[in-house]
DNA sequence: TCGATTTGACCGGT
DNA sequence: ACCGGTCAAATCGA
């Protein structure tokens, strides 16, 4: 039975989603026109505009992640999904515990979903490589599956589909997963800094600043190595982290235990960790009085 | 030679 | 069993 203390929490609620989304396209918006800025006139905004938007992005769809953990819908606005719900936690906790193994893939369903539908296929400014295309059933053509070109040097975990969707006149959607971290487009400053002379050339660093930052890049490791380490140990893996990436390692009680050497590593997958401790850790009324309400 | 693309295989979810 | 998403070997091309 629900108070009127309930029904008024529930309005808040929807009032800071609804406010915070906006927040959210238009921040969306911002990051496109210092983009295109920069394309068309060369680097001539701050080295940090670019950093500071996704910044603040980040944010945002963090919070809307905290907001949304609360209810069991996703908000729909305008032409933009964002894809989220109560059970992404809970997935995303199985996930943590369980073996890293090819084809278990819960991005679109952990992970906020942008669509646009453009007549032409655009440059979005980003350098993308594409990895896969699919024929969907009920589609008449083939959707295109791109990650982002620095998902190993930087660890970016940025992913698009392409599918036209019309012939006449021409129609192609995309659909983009996560944001960009890498710095592809500008470099305001290097997230890698150089070992210490005495450090181990393989392992991670991991700044808990502001934002959270892997600093150390490195190739990717084989599979196999890596099963026989954590055979070894018997240890888990964070399976949301596919196998070439950085890798934390998890105890029977959750708690990170190591995290595997000599494997790339990326901002966006740390965040997800830290957003992960944060869930759990906070209440909604801590973001509340955070935002003042 | 090396980075990008193609494409069949693989894998988990449903 | 089917499907969508990803991997990775083969191939392409600058």
């Amino acid at each position: 039975m629900k108070t009127m203390e309930d029904h008024l929490l529930c309005l808040d609620l929807k009032k800071a989603k609804e406010e915070i989304t906006r927040g959210c396209e238009s921040a969306h918006e911002l990051l496109e026109i210092v983009h295109k800025w920069n394309c068309d006139k060369g680097s001539t905004t701050p080295p940090f505009a670019v950093d500071l938007v996704r910044k603040i992005l980040r944010s945002f769809t963090d919070t809307l992640m905290l907001l949304n953990t609360s209810k069991h819908e996703a908000e729909e606005v305008s032409d933009v999904k964002v894809i989220l719900n109560s059970e992404d936690l809970e997935e995303r906790c199985k996930s943590l515990i369980t073996k890293n193994r090819r084809g278990t893939y819960k991005r679109k369903r952990t992970i906020q979903a942008w669509e646009k539908d453009t007549p032409t296929l655009i440059d979005d400014g980003y350098a993308w490589r594409k990895y896969g295309q699919k024929m969907t059933v009920n589609a008449k053509y083939l959707r295109n599956y791109y990650r982002c070109t620095h998902k190993y040097e930087q660890g970016c975990q940025a992913i698009k589909q392409v599918q036209r969707i019309q012939e006449k006149p021409p129609l192609h959607r995309t659909t983009y997963y996560g944001h960009h971290t890498c710095n592809n487009l500008l470099n305001p400053e290097m997230i890698l800094e150089p070992s210490s002379p005495n450090s181990d050339p393989n392992s991670i660093l991991i700044s808990f600043n502001d934002t959270v930052q892997c600093k150390k890049v490195l190739p990717p490791i084989k599979r196999k190595a890596k099963e026989e380490m954590l055979d070894h140990h018997h240890m888990a893996i964070d399976q949301s982290l596919s196998s070439s990436y950085p890798e934390v390692i998890f105890d029977s009680s959750n708690h990170v235990t190591a995290v595997l050497s000599s494997t790339a590593t990326m901002e966006s997958n740390c965040e997800d960790l830290i957003s992960r401790v944060m869930i759990e850790s906070f209440e909604i009324d801590h973001v509340f009085d955070s935002f003042g309400f």
